[in-house]
DNA sequence: AAACGTTATTTGATCGTTCAACTTAGTGAT
DNA sequence: ATCACTAAGTTGAACGATCAAATAACGTTT
């Protein structure tokens, strides 16, 4: 049996090709007695519209992109991996497809932009790892391409949720203040950050928690703010420095540097009962050693992105319009900071 | 400036569309002297042929189809990262596109494979996790779906090298026989495996590597072969019974299953100079706490899976035929075990 | 110069949809 | 009885490429 299209469809009902295509895609234009005579012969042939000749007649894929990051340091890629898996089981329920691209630079993905869109005509894009003067987004808005960020625009000047375009963003800076605000209630006074080099906007923001905190506990921040690179080693050096300016407990940027900073506490401090050194992302490596770690809800921001995404695209102003931005709340992950001499950490 | 055609550039140029489109695909039925004026307008007018145009007429999507396994431990997610992301850069290369899905069961695989192939056309899909009796592959075959696996097929009665489809995969065996070895090396008379419950293929593999470094070392397997399901607490469980059997170093089918055990054997024996635990998978995590792991050579895996699959698609007889079948080595990182107590886990 | 065999190029049909314009029938108001 | 209007369904054209077959150009041979 050859493969049914909506001709061969017809002719086998006595109806026009475009009778059925209504009933996909205008059920109200059809009586209801042959939208069901229709939709019974739909699921009896097992018929599927074919992608290609919508593509081509509606300029529309229901495909959308997105950017394979480089692999930096694979602390961060169980992140992506869920994130990814989350996007695409959202973007399925949506009737979308995603479609993978890799781009070493910006401007590389920008090309790949063009020509994504020029030969296989996607129909948004996905971005992740928004920075100050992102030219992506800036591209993006210019050439009116509908796209959603995971991660919200950094700015000195504007305001993000009067942002052009859609994003979801999770608030760093509150889940570094919920950290800071632990070891304050701790006891700690010397709480020091170690985060990366101002100017990279999620890493600033999440300075900003720890700062917050630290000034409603009326504790002093001096000498105690560390900034480096990514990297497990350079989280270790970062402790030892803060170490000498007399911090007991460190909230990181990332679990790369929060787990630098552990084996630093380790072989400087006895294991205490409580956490004193928190990281970021609660990566499976923060989970096996025992790390505490500010935990995103990353699942429920690709949901998001793809449900606000699929909106714009559908144009479709009923059916209850989904924020444009959102700033979702990360929670903590506290666990036992003595990683390898007992059983507590497996839990 | 609206969008080239085909025949908007044939008409600019005062040749048919056709000779264009020969240009492109059949550049030898094309009178030298045209076929540079013709690519010359190709490159001024930045003409990109449209895949939905393309797809309909051929019925070949140029797109490879992946899916997204559910999201299981979190450690392993790292792994996928970097497979991913070698498979999309060479795809790229190969003039493919990488699409998306997901799925919660083999079945369901199946299915979405038939959407897949009739709605979106894709041209062929990347496997993994292959195992005894994978109906996927039967399914795929059957069709004539062309398709590569990452994964051997696993089979009691027949060959690997024999399979009809093309597979890449890492002889895992090789791997744990080279940790065993490095292990009864350093003296060690009682070496335990901790691996998952018979019939994963893989796993079996993995203790199979084992297995014969003790037969050739002319040591006992004893009471010191432990099944469980993965996990860093079953790992750790797993660990003490090993112990309690006179194990004095394991080998572990997994990098979770690995951290369990370290933990549990750094509580009952103090830290040595050399590995004691040698997990698999080398994820971030290993490294991170300083667990000696093998290490599998993804990014090679990925090339040469879309490398074969590119292949067979082309049909392009000529050009190096890759191998249909290939088996690659894994490494051992070695590392030192005592992760949180010195500087040496940081390099 | 006619006939031939290549090589180079063109033309018509087609892939499976959706859009836009059109027909037909039915309903109610004037 | 006429007209206007809506509802239901039909038809031709178009999206942009490739395939298959037909034609044009051109150098060789006789």
């Amino acid at each position: 049996m050859a493969k049914a299209t909506l001709v061969s469809l017809a002719e086998s009902l006595g109806v026009s090709r475009q009778t059925i295509s209504n009933v996909i895609n205008a059920p109200h234009r059809v009586k209801p007695e042959t939208r069901l005579r229709v939709e019974h012969a739909i699921a009896e042939s097992g018929y599927r519209p074919s992608a290609a000749a919508r593509q081509l007649r509606t300029r529309r894929s229901m495909n959308l992109g997105i950017r394979m990051m480089p692999v930096v340091d694979g602390i961060n890629g169980s992140i992506l991996d869920r994130f990814l898996h989350a996007l695409t089981e959202a973007a399925q329920d949506e009737g979308y497809r995603l479609t993978l691209f890799s781009a070493a630079t910006d401007d590389d993905e920008v090309r790949q932009y063009e020509d994504l869109l020029n030969v296989a005509d996607l129909d948004g894009f996905v971005l992740t790892g928004t920075h100050h003067g992102d030219q992506r987004t800036a591209w993006l808005l210019d050439h009116e391409i509908p796209f959603a960020s995971f991660g919200r625009p950094w700015s000195d000047t504007e305001d993000p949720f009067s942002s052009r375009h859609p994003w979801v963003d999770v608030d760093g800076g509150a889940g570094t203040e919920q950290a800071t605000r632990l070891l304050l209630d701790q006891g700690h006074t010397a709480i020091g950050f170690i985060g990366w080099p101002a100017g990279s906007g999620a890493g600033d923001d999440r300075r900003s928690g720890w700062l917050r905190a630290l000034r409603d506990g009326g504790v002093l921040a001096d000498q105690l703010d560390v900034e480096v690179h990514d990297g497990v080693p350079a989280g270790a050096r970062a402790a030892e420095q803060l170490i000498a300016a007399g911090a007991t407990a460190v909230v990181c940027a990332s679990d790369s540097l929060a787990l630098g900073a552990l084996s630093t506490f380790r072989s400087r401090y006895p294991a205490p009962t409580t956490p004193d050194v928190i990281g970021f992302d609660d990566t499976p490596v923060a989970a096996a050693v025992g790390l505490s770690s500010v935990a995103q809800p990353i699942e429920d921001a690709a949901r998001h992105i793809i449900r606000v995404l699929a909106h714009t695209l559908s144009g479709d102003a009923a059916s209850g319009r989904p924020d444009k931005h959102l700033l979702l709340t990360p929670t903590l992950a506290q666990r036992f900071p003595h990683p390898l001499a007992g059983d507590g950490w497996l839990a």
